[in-house]
DNA sequence: CTGTTAGCGCTTTCAT
DNA sequence: ATGAAAGCGCTAACAG
């Protein structure tokens, strides 16, 4: 088993040209046989398929995407992939890309409109065929790059603004109008809030809105309020409903910035001897799995954060180039009654 | 506002060339002012970057990659992104690579080996110039493809095997006899286990013979033991438990596959009037954020998942070349008191 | 400090 | 059904 010296001592990767010269036919023969294009022979093919698996050959995708102007890439800008919320979008998107063929390539801002510009940047060297991002507050650069590569531009989870290109999502503020009527229909009165960041997350100020609107639609005001600096947490929501509770005027149902802050309410809530519904009302936002595994089931709202992803792959993948005019796609929402408002 | 006939209705986006052409200088002085490369006179550097800002030229990193063989992109194939454990270790894969200028390029099999292989061939295509991967069950035709490829490979979360390159994690099985060591300190004799599909998840399956050896060691072993067939989640560990609990002999603990089913199994204990540690030990594995803010703070072991992902990525960074052979970097683990068990 | 030349590995014409 | 030539946009290697 000793390597004579004349033994390649680190053979290169296979190229076209390898596949080629050991099939007997031409580079684009071969070519076209990996990517099942045009007209080939039988037999030409079985050769080619032959020379392909003998050297291993793996196409580099780099030289394909440079010679055909066509990546195949699609890039996505999300704030976080820690927040299941955008793991779930990003799992949506998968779906949709995969079976066209497309590979999605994601970039992570951290919240923040400059790191997203950056993150944009460098996703639109890599020539992508689209990009996808989160809503709708991006800096004039970002703005520029992306008009200026005329590719195709999803943004996403929200609906309550114009798009550059095509939205898909949720109007949050109307989320937040229906927390409030259906509350109120519940016979609660005396609503609280317990809330997180909101110059990060700006749609969590959108439902807000909508649902103090609607409170003062019908004559009624917060009876309290309070909102942590950083991001939503289990923690952050426990300890918030606490010191809402050890102070003031006491509300007869809280409504949540999202379900994580939500859920840590009902760990107060059991910890302090309190009964979801019976002692004051919980409502929060998203309806993730954890929610209807409490053994009360959490009242929440459901986004539809799959089918977010999915449907603005399939909006991307369904037409290459940019329309005239822009589109929105709302994937709406359902209020999740459960047990504990 | 009307556009002359002659007027160039859809410029092409701007190139190397088109920037050269504008500052007066060659495509290869263009190339090293943006890349930072070479000595530059300060004079040329102004103009050149004057005419990019002008152009808003994005440069083209197909090219560039192809060009100089190096994509400075790291193939990363983890089995899920919903899941927070993976999640955390792909920020820890970020927050290594941002700095050194490579960008993570992610794939998901969903804890299937062929998805895997189909995710790095797939993966490989782009040249990238490291890859990363979850544990050690790979199909032959994957490690045939590692081998040719000859980048570096990292196998993270398990360093119970022998790795291709480097492996980076803890010893699960090594884990698992902790746990039962602590747990029998805490004067627990009748251990009760509830899992979830080892076929999926390997390091599962360690955790739990790490456990029985230990007991077994002692002259022990469980007393009820019950396994679900899908993933892990809240709801299951909350049913599992409840379905363990309401046949056989009664467990004075039960070892959970890890904190998703472990707060399940605490929130049916909410349900059913028992109390954690006083009834019934309840233990996770992971050290989630949910388990700190139950009423009670859970029981478990901390994973260093974001540590993983992190000491993976520098490793590969720091030596661009495969080393001669093998190592294993131990990120541990540590038992998180709690007060459930 | 700047430029010239020659490719990277593939795909697009356009022939045959 | 197959191939030859040209070139995608950039950078390495060598001048000068």
């Amino acid at each position: 088993m000793s390597a004579g010296r004349d033994a390649p001592p680190q053979r290169a990767l296979p190229v076209l040209a390898d596949v080629a010269r050991l099939s007997g036919v031409s580079e684009i023969t071969v070519s076209r046989v990996i990517r099942n294009k045009g007209p080939i022979s039988d037999k030409t093919r079985e050769r080619v398929l032959h020379a392909v698996a003998e050297t291993g050959y793996v196409p580099n995708r780099l030289a394909g995407a440079l010679a055909s102007a066509d990546s195949m890439l699609v890039g996505v800008v999300l704030p976080s992939v820690t927040n299941i919320v955008f793991a779930d979008v990003l799992r949506g998107i998968h779906e949709a890309l995969a079976p066209a063929g497309y590979q999605p390539v994601v970039g992570v801002t951290g919240y923040d409109a400059d790191e997203e510009e950056r993150a944009v940047r460098s996703l639109l060297a890599w020539q992508p065929a689209a990009i996808i991002l989160a809503g709708f507050e991006h800096t004039e650069a970002t703005r520029r790059m992306l008009a200026a590569s005329r590719i195709r531009v999803a943004e996403i989870m929200d609906i309550d603004a114009t798009p550059i290109d095509v939205a898909v999502g949720l109007s949050h503020r109307s989320a937040g109008r229906d927390i409030a009527r259906y509350l109120l229909s519940r016979g609660y009165r005396r609503f609280g809030y317990v809330g997180h960041d909101w110059d990060s997350d700006h749609r969590a100020r959108l439902r807000f809105e909508g649902l103090t609107e609607e409170l003062a639609a019908q004559g009624l005001a917060l009876v309290a309020e309070r909102r942590i600096a950083g991001p939503s947490s289990t923690l952050a929501g426990r300890e918030t409903l606490a010191g809402v509770l050890a102070t003031g005027e006491r509300p007869d149902v809280v409504v949540f910035s999202n379900d994580d802050m939500a859920v840590g309410g009902y760990f107060h809530c059991l910890a302090a001897g309190l009964v979801p519904r019976h002692d004051i009302g919980l409502f929060g936002f998203n309806g993730l799995e954890i929610g209807a595994a409490l053994p009360l089931r959490l009242s929440t709202v459901r986004s539809n954060r799959f089918l977010i992803g999915k449907l603005a792959a399939e909006a991307l993948v369904a037409r290459p180039d940019r329309p005239a005019d822009t589109a929105i796609i709302n994937t709406g929402y359902e209020i999740e009654a459960g047990e504990t408002a």
